[in-house]
DNA sequence: AGACTATATTTGCCTTGACGTATGTAGTTC
DNA sequence: GAACTACATACGTCAAGGCAAATATAGTCT
């Protein structure tokens, strides 16, 4: 009980929770772009809610895919359940979802993985 | 929302807002003989309690009594609730609503307040 | 093979918080 | 006022956890 609390008490992984509730499987890079911060921050947080046994992950070539763990124990399912309850009352958490679908369709994990090609304005040097 | 879990995400404290939850206003010396531990680590307890808005206290002569806070933040109060369903499941926290019962019939907040009157045990030197 | 991409982990630093012990404060009793 | 009671806080220590920057790992493309 305690260990899912703690798990779930710090903003960064709030907003991790919150994109994988609404939004199912999502890989590293996009929450990398979604949440406006460094790689290895994100990955630290996964690799916490991981431990605590809220997520799982699934590596797929190059990239790795985190969704909310299933099944959950029971009281973590209710805090998880509760938690975004309250979400829906917070603008940062709805505007980081909008912002997740935009970065999706603008740049799809495909297998030309290259950002020159997928983002113009990122020159290949 | 962070900080309210942060204030939840501790076994201790835990404790403490499951008595009060199950039996309203709780004076400290009541909580450290059901928790069995040394008074200072419960104040600290309820003081960063307090600090996070989750209770209040009242001071009664000597005594000081804590209560969860009322009316409490939309989801601080949902937290409190999610939380509590799941105290029920808890077999440690159900035995420290018990303890509190009992502790609270041997020893009643009354105006005689030494020990070696409320317990012949503590031999009054 | 070599360049590149996505992710994880390590490192060093700093803050927070948990603990027990000791001490301070304030109200009560006699 | 002296002894006592209930509670809070300061102190020193220690572990956990937050961060950014650097580095490691591993898979992909050409």
């Amino acid at each position: 009980m305690a260990t899912f609390l703690k798990a779930c008490a710090d903003q960064t992984r709030l907003r991790l929770i919150n994109l994988m509730a609404a939004e199912g499987e999502i890989c590293v890079c996009h929450l990398v772009d979604v949440l406006g911060t460094n790689q290895p921050k994100v990955s630290r947080h996964l690799a916490y809610l991981k431990r605590a046994g809220l997520v799982t992950d699934r590596k797929d070539g190059l990239w790795v895919h985190y969704r909310l763990a299933e099944p959950l124990a029971n009281h973590a399912r209710q805090l998880i359940e509760c938690i975004n309850s309250c979400f829906a009352e917070s603008p940062e958490m709805r505007r980081d979802v909008v912002k997740l679908r935009a970065v999706r369709t603008a740049q799809p994990i495909v297998k030309i993985t290259r950002k020159s090609e997928r983002n113009p304005s990122v020159k290949p040097d």
